[in-house]
DNA sequence: AAAACGGTCAACCGCATAACC
DNA sequence: GGGTTATGCGGTTGACCGTTT
């Protein structure tokens, strides 16, 4: 089987990214939903894979990912899940709301594991130690956090009573995001966060007929009130909450970042 | 003060598999 | 049924940052 290599090599940007990337991300996202993965970074402006795209928003980018110091009980929950299930981490994150898979996994790299080998033959896991650790840790990070908790981001939230994303569109649109939704994990974990995330993503089956053509420039938008080119050509959606004066992340307030 | 070291975590890569044609 | 495409997953890497020497 012919494999197609999942980036474009030619000019696509690797690495960190960068605030407007995540600018135009979450704007792409919030609108129209991520109805192909591959498509998106072309529609959204952005020189990047679909695979980059997919993975900086769900780990990093959506609503409700949780960041920061684990609780006892999550950590608990990882354990306890790590021996039964292995090194499943996305199973082992379906259990812990907001938590992704790669985080989880980084956290036991770094911080569960050595319990483990320290002390392979007693009770594996010294939680009081862990939790001295786990505060000691905070410090540095709960620095880390204020600064992105001060971005601000006015990401629209599902939940959100303002948030009404009137959605892609053609028949042809409208299958992939219905296969998105549907479409059932075959490593034995639907989970509530999972259900929620298709659920989350059905709002955005609005019939509708323009959007293959009009990618990104919905005409009965309600939030998008003008558009601008950026360096690369692309034209991109400027949204009122993104206000042009204030540093993107200063208007992150109130998300999980 | 600065170089070396170690820990953390965002991001990439390759593979597996579901979905589609 | 077989080829192709899209997505999801887990392993790994490397940049960054704090700590130690």
């Amino acid at each position: 089987m012919v494999r197609t290599p999942c980036c474009d090599t030619s000019g696509l940007r690797k690495g960190t990214w960068t605030p407007e990337e995540d600018r135009k991300l979450i704007a792409y996202v919030t609108r129209y939903g991520c109805w192909n993965w591959r498509q998106l970074p072309k529609y959204a402006g952005l020189q990047r894979c679909g695979k980059s795209c997919r993975l900086r928003w769900l780990n990093y980018l959506r609503p409700n990912v949780k960041r920061g110091n684990y609780s006892m009980e999550e950590e608990e929950t990882i354990i306890r899940l790590h021996e039964k299930l292995g090194n499943r981490w996305s199973a082992i994150a379906a259990q812990l709301p907001g938590r992704t898979d790669n985080e989880v996994k980084n956290h036991w790299h770094t911080n569960l594991k050595k319990h483990f080998k320290d002390k392979p033959s007693e009770a594996k896991y010294d939680s009081k130690k862990e939790s001295a650790e786990v505060n000691k840790r905070g410090k540095s990070k709960e620095k880390e956090e204020t600064k992105l908790n001060d971005h601000n981001l006015p990401l629209i939230l599902e939940s959100s009573p303002s948030y009404s994303p009137q959605e892609p569109a053609s028949s042809d649109q409208s299958s992939s995001i219905n296969k998105y939704n549907t479409v059932k994990s075959t490593k034995d974990s639907v989970t509530d966060d999972d259900n929620s995330n298709k659920a989350s993503f059905q709002a955005y089956e609005v019939d509708s007929g323009s959007f293959w053509s009009e990618p990104f420039f919905w005409e009965n938008s309600n939030m998008i009130t003008s558009t601008t080119l950026d360096s690369s050509g692309y034209e991109f959606a400027e949204f009122p909450f993104l206000n042009g004066e204030m540093d993107f992340y200063d208007q992150l307030d109130g998300f999980y970042f």
